[in-house]
DNA sequence: ATTATCTATAGATCTATAGATAATGC
DNA sequence: ATTATCTATAGATCTATAGATAATGC
């Protein structure tokens, strides 16, 4: 009996249902325990056909890590020819938040991959770079439109990285966190948008504070209380 | 040619040597590329005996985060009838960022152990909960001493958690955006501290911001402005 | 002709155990 | 007697390639 792939149209060029796959079962079983036999299988074909178009696992990885890249570069763009509203800084949380879930594998021992593929060590150090100045710009187009408070350069860049560590640490926080039972999806990955905005809470401007406490309650945190609550007994 | 085991004194009982020397490998090789083999190798013992001591990898692993637990646990700890001064704060951060450069192979891939045994997983979740406590009785504690301002439980808890999240995610922001070249030491990571002191900015009683400031200063990381210079040409 | 695919397999690990032997503590 | 250690090895992978075969595009 033959059983067709679950993954990808049928239609699709194998190279990019290897890429579609590999990235889900990274996803959903941790790239470290998904082999290229594993790949091929999931998709059946063959082991050979999958070395024939990728030389190895961390080629994969690489080209998976520039379509993210592509993503998260698109979703950090300022909008052109009109001022930032509040809007768009949740906006930015929610595509970023969804850009980390769908590629969520990446940010788990990503040190790995980059020590065995130097050129995307090199790949991912530019690509953090382009996001902190992109936070920054964004962080400057808040303080333009008088949402935020004007602060320093050096407070604006230290604040720009902490969104960062933030944001990309979020997932990890969670899935160490968490109780077995709590299923991790998007929406309580998405509660790290309640942390972000901590951040700049000190820094809002009087007239914005309230609908932006507002709109962070959206996000609170699930376990925020629990995680604080004093052991019983 | 008997060649002797650089490792750890030749009196420890062979399990603690065990211990400390694949904390060692870990730290310097990354615990993917380390085998049970290659600990075995670097002690001059057999693969036999080392599994005469431990049961497998995750359980070195698993003995390896006890040790690191109460470490990290007698740090936090709050002095008894006293006020926190400004050199608590300094101090903890200190301690704190000492504890994670010793056992800086645990952060990485961290959700992987975790998913490898039960056990740990609900000893990490434990201890994460009393470090986000303690975390909090300190940031009370600096309230109590007139450092930081009063804030309220909900804005006390956010930020604790952000701490936790700067704090352990920074060994890994370093390894990843950083070029081939910077070497990463132990005063590398205590950079880490300008970034968690800038979180308690904004919160800082007017008569203590000068004085923190300045000894922030003593941690900027150094390559903080050129992660946000504009590419050239 | 070129591109895509499969079969089969070499070679390198790694984990974990069985069973023999050595060392130690009463 | 008990504890510690070694030797040897089974069994399970996994990666990556060679070489044959099938499919496709001019």
């Amino acid at each position: 009996m033959r059983v067709f792939a679950v993954t990808g149209p049928r239609n699709m060029k194998t190279r990019d249902r290897i890429i579609l796959t590999s990235l889900e079962l990274f996803n959903e079983q941790g790239e470290r325990n998904v082999s290229t036999n594993h790949i091929a299988a999931a998709l059946g074909i063959s082991p050979g056909n999958l070395y024939y178009h990728f030389r190895n696992k961390t080629d994969i990885i690489h080209e998976i890590f520039r379509h993210y890249q592509l993503l998260v570069d698109h979703y950090l763009q300022l909008p052109e020819g009109r001022a930032l509203q509040v809007d768009d800084e949740f906006d930015y949380l929610e595509a970023v938040f969804d850009g980390l879930w769908s590629y969520r594998f990446l940010h788990r021992d990503l040190e790995h991959y980059l020590e065995s593929d130097p050129r995307l060590k090199a790949d991912y150090r530019a690509f953090t770079q382009r996001c902190l100045r992109a936070i920054c710009r964004i962080l400057d187009g808040l303080a333009d439109a008088g949402i935020l408070m004007r602060m320093s350069q050096e407070q604006l860049e230290s604040m720009s990285l902490n969104v960062w560590l933030v944001v990309t640490s979020w997932m990890a926080f969670l899935k160490t966190s968490q109780a077995e039972a709590d299923v991790l999806c998007k929406e309580r990955l998405k509660e790290g948008i309640y942390q972000v905005i901590t951040l700049q809470l000190p820094y809002l401007q009087p007239e914005y504070r309230d609908i932006i406490l507002a709109r962070q309650q959206a996000y609170l945190p699930a376990s925020l209380h629990s995680m604080f609550a004093h052991a019983r007994g």
